[in-house]
DNA sequence: AAGTCGGGGGT
DNA sequence: ACCCCAGACTT
């Protein structure tokens, strides 16, 4: 079968298939720019069902992009806590207030302006472009790859630049001119519920007749991906330290590393032959005092395997004593602030009790 | 072009 | 274990 048949029965079949099975989703149908902007970031490598309730709160909290613009980076932080990828957070709220100074508090429509703005790279800004002003553009994302080449049972891998332009060149054919807001839409659903990356129900989808890779059998193998990704593994040792009035020390994670920006108690890393109490002096200059393990837990990021060890211990230093970088926290404002998930889970388990 | 950035769910 | 998810940014 010719290309641009097989595209001509997808798209038919695909308008079909959407009226039975498009998922309701809080932003389906959404024409406020900053609504369907704020959905998409948060879709961003993320499940529909784990970010569903992120933006109903992010909706709630921050109902157009002026109260947005106007709070600050740890509270959208705290919301965004355990969602994952938090350059995303603070690039919302940059977005944001160069939304506010810049348009007027109005999204742009186009795909250039759109992609100028912080955290809004090809897939959103198409999105953007598609869902909220209508311009014909089609969007790429995991499931647009991976259902485009197994329709065309096409073997171009989908991790390299030029197959990226060659799926575009081939969205862009198979996109329905009178309605490419609805393909789409359409077109992710299909991919996120039908035509899903293991094990999918070949047997009843409409699209049977015509998929390449059905015919050929490679749907399993489809869409092709080259990299890998490389594991480091890394042990860190967290540090949970009260002064005789209960309060607790933190610092904001800097830049160039994991979680920045957000909170974590007092952490050592290398411990090469020292015990925890030297490292945490040589680095902090604070000396521990009844310093306990607790326990430990291993927690799995796209790029490392980390072993965290929890401790807690004690100072005697005064109140009001500064160290720099470091910060008193009363246990009742631990919740102002965003921590990584494992911290989050330790403060649940061992702080509020 | 390659490396980095979370957390969750499925097989 | 491994793969994937409505990807984007840095080097």
């Amino acid at each position: 079968m010719e290309r641009g048949f097989v595209l001509d029965q997808f798209r038919k079949n695909l308008k079909f298939w959407y009226a039975d099975h498009g998922r309701d989703m809080p932003w389906v149908n959404e024409s406020d720019p900053y609504k369907i902007w704020l959905s998409e970031v948060i879709l961003q490598q993320t499940r529909v069902a784990q970010g569903w309730n992120y933006y109903n709160r992010f909706i709630d909290r921050f109902p157009n992009v002026f109260e947005l613009a106007a709070s600050e980076e740890d509270e959208v932080l705290k919301l965004w806590q355990g969602l994952g990828y938090y350059s995303r957070a603070r690039n919302i709220l940059k977005t944001a207030r160069i939304v506010v100074e810049k348009y007027e508090g109005k999204f742009p429509a186009e795909m250039a302006a759109l992609l100028a703005l912080p955290g809004i790279g090809p897939y959103t800004a198409a999105a953007i472009s598609s869902f909220a002003f209508k311009v014909c553009v089609p969007v790429l994302d995991g499931n647009v790859y991976r259902v485009l080449s197994r329709i065309l049972d096409d073997h171009s891998p989908i991790d390299e630049s030029v197959s990226q332009k060659y799926y575009c060149n081939i969205a862009t054919e198979a996109l329905d001119p009178e309605d490419s807001s609805g393909f789409n839409q359409a077109i992710m659903d299909f991919g996120a519920t039908q035509c899903v990356p293991k094990q999918p129900n070949c047997e009843i989808c409409i699209m049977g007749d015509f998929c390449q890779a059905k015919q050929a059998g490679t749907v399993e193998i489809l869409p092709i991906k080259l990299k890998k990704t490389k594991i480091r593994k890394r042990e860190l040792h967290f540090v949970w330290i009260n002064n005789l009035l209960d309060q607790h020390i933190i610092e904001r994670r800097e830049a160039g590393d994991i979680w920045e920006g957000l909170y974590q108690p007092i952490v050592v890393e290398e411990t090469s032959g020292m015990v925890v109490e030297e490292s945490v002096q040589k680095k902090y200059g604070i000396t521990i005092k009844d310093l306990k393990w607790n326990y430990k837990v291993k927690h799995v990021l796209t790029h490392q395997k980390l072993e965290l060890n929890f401790y807690s211990g004690m100072i005697e230093d005064e109140l009001g004593q500064k160290i720099s970088g470091l910060k008193l926290c009363n246990p009742e404002n631990l919740k102002n602030f965003a921590f990584p998930k494992p911290l989050a889970e330790y403060i649940e388990k061992n702080i509020y009790l």
